[in-house]
RNA sequence: UGGGGCGUCGUCUAAUGGUAGGACACCUGGUUUUGGUCCAGGCAGUUGGGGUUCGAGUCCCUACGCCCCAGCCA
């Protein structure tokens, strides 16, 4: 097999396969921390560890890294297998829990102190500050760093019966105040922290720190390759000293550069500011770069993998176009979507020549790129409307569309011609007079006649009132986390309310989550506020469009 | 100024030391009952300077630039 085309992760798998490092196998993990909704920057992280899995025809486990009871809940945890099933994975029965392993961290812990390699520190955090150093600075020695084994047993001991208060003893590696690396001087393995647990509620008053904790949880649960981002790449000396201390089993530690969004922004402190400063309406607003905000936009799970697949894996910092994403996205949805009418800003046709009374059912393809979805049957009367901006009276060159005495195809239907032109008292159009090609049904001219333009429309009798929610990007600065203040870049026309919109009546029983193409618009979903009386669509996102950039 | 990483089209991402390729974006043109799709074409890149070599994005030296690290967060 040939190196050809594969990230450098996969390269590292080889390399291990041919030499036999962990026995040809692979097993990788996702372990997020449940603090808060997944964002499009964990798909990448869950993609690629399911995906590298499955192509070594490995596992991946679904493991939450519960070690801060102060910013962890249950509608976390909830919320992101929720979001890992709906990109379609599957953790099968491996969903592990770092408070599950509680237990055994401590007594590795026991087994640290034992060989002389941890101790208890009775500084509070702002004197182990002080005594850290800088960048440039070496740090100094704890006075507590001596201590008799029995003693910090003892203490530990105390520390994990609740003896003591929060903060007022920690349990701290003992390797080198003045490692250049920081992370390696005396790093904290256990704090004090009487605090609720969402799973072991009361059970522990004392908590491992990250480093101690997630490599002990890839050891027990025999992950080959512990994938994580860059930042983390000073941490590997640790994880590795933690291990190689206790004669444990050692994952390898790769490290890969996240993923970020141009107009967008991932930090999952500030998407919480958004929600409770409320710039947006919840966690899944379809604005919200969340798992659950581009579902309810629209996004199909086929659309993000492709995506992340595109993307690729790297070491290099990145912010990948977001207009790359709409284009997988786009792409997804023009081959599954069902095509439909929607006249979104209506302006009344009237056809002066077509019988009062008169019906008729016109065949229409429900997708072009599909012809096995079949046709519908569109209601077609005297009185229809269409676009408001389909009809210009004084258009400019290369205006396809209706104009005063021109002719356009009104799409599966008729070739219609505008005759006359009804304004208000204000001089706005708000009718147009028509007539219609009997000979034209179907949408083609018997006699060779060609038209430029092809109409939406819908028929006034038979339309179905709608809202339709036009989204835009949240932000309008290209790189929001740049800004001083990413709120003052929040786009104020991120959201417009359109309440006056007519559908076409099959839209009446769609199905929810289908993903539905308004011809000539763009992308759109039943939104979840839709009920029986009155139907309510997100638009995913536009057709793209080459004619209202010129 | 310490340590750890990273520099390839506008943006991502490829290239056993051997023609710098692909995607998105952008621009042309063609097809089209969606100004969509599709098709064809175009624009555009190895951070700088030395060195090794027949040959360097790749190896060496050097300069420069960017990111991360001083939580009892992860």
């Amino acid at each position: 097999m040939s190196n050809m085309n594969k990230n450098f992760i996969q390269k590292i798998i080889d390399e291990h396969n041919e030499t036999g490092k962990f026995d040809s196998k692979v097993h990788t993990r996702f372990p997020p921390e449940p603090n808060g909704y997944l964002h499009i920057g964990h798909a990448k992280a869950i993609c690629l560890n399911f995906n590298i899995a499955d192509e070594y025809d490995g596992k991946c486990n679904l493991r939450f890294d519960d070690t801060n009871p102060i910013a962890e809940e249950e509608e976390y945890v909830r919320s992101i297998q929720d979001d890992v099933k709906w990109l379609g994975f599957d953790w099968e029965d491996r969903i592990y829990f770092a408070s599950d392993y509680f237990q055994q961290m401590y007594d590795y812990a026991i087994q640290l102190i034992n060989n002389g390699n941890a101790y208890v520190c009775d500084l509070s955090s702002e004197d182990i500050k002080e005594n850290r150093g800088t960048l440039l600075k070496p740090g100094t020695q704890s006075p507590y760093r001596d201590r008799s084994i029995d003693e910090n047993l003892n203490l530990f001991e105390r520390m994990k019966s609740g003896e003591f208060e929060n903060g007022s003893k920690t349990l701290r590696a003992k390797i080198d105040m003045s490692h250049p690396n920081m992370n390696m001087r005396d790093p904290v393995i256990y704090r004090i922290l009487h605090a609720n647990h969402h799973r072991t509620a009361d059970r522990w008053c004392i908590y491992p720190m990250y480093d101690w904790a997630h490599g002990l949880e890839d050891s027990i649960e025999g992950i080959t390759h512990s994938l994580c981002s860059l930042e983390f790449e000073d941490h590997r000396p640790l994880y590795d000293w933690y291990l190689d201390k206790l004669g444990v089993y050692r994952p390898q530690q790769i490290e890969f550069a996240r993923l970020n969004l141009s107009y967008t922004i991932m930090s999952k402190r500030k998407l919480k500011i958004l929600v409770e400063d409320n710039h947006v309406t919840g966690w899944d607003d379809p604005r919200m770069p969340t798992i659950s905000g581009f579902k309810r936009r629209g996004y199909t799970p086929r659309a993000i993998r492709n995506f992340m697949e595109d993307v690729g894996v790297a070491k290099r910092d990145n912010v990948m176009d977001i207009a790359k994403l709409e284009s997988s996205l786009r792409s997804d949805l023009n081959v599954r979507s069902l095509r439909r009418m929607a006249v979104l800003n209506p302006l009344k046709v009237v056809i002066t020549n077509y019988p009062d009374e008169k019906e008729e059912l016109i065949v229409a393809k429900n997708n072009p790129e599909d012809e096995s979805a079949g046709t519908r049957k569109l209601p077609f009367s005297k009185v229809l409307y269409i676009e408001k901006e389909d009809f210009m009276e004084d258009p400019p060159k290369k205006f396809f569309r209706l104009t005063l005495g021109g002719e356009v195809r009104f799409k599966f239907a008729y070739f219609i011609t505008c005759n006359d032109v009804i304004k208000d008292g204000n001089g706005d159009i708000i009718e147009l007079h028509c007539t219609y090609d009997k000979d034209t049904l179907g949408g083609r001219s018997s006699d060779g006649r060609k038209v430029k333009g092809t109409l939406h429309w819908v028929s006034a009798k038979h339309s179905i009132p709608a809202e339709i929610r036009l989204y835009d990007r949240l932000f309008s600065s290209m790189n929001p986390d740049g800004e001083e203040n990413f709120i003052n870049s929040i786009n104020s026309n991120s959201l417009k309310v359109l309440n006056n919109c007519l559908l076409e009546p099959d839209l009446k029983s769609l199905e929810s989550d289908i993903p539905v193409q308004f011809e000539r618009i763009g992308y759109f979903i039943k939104d979840k506020e839709s009920s029986d009386k009155s139907l309510v669509f997100n638009r995913t996102v536009a057709l793209r469009d080459t004619w209202s950039k010129k």
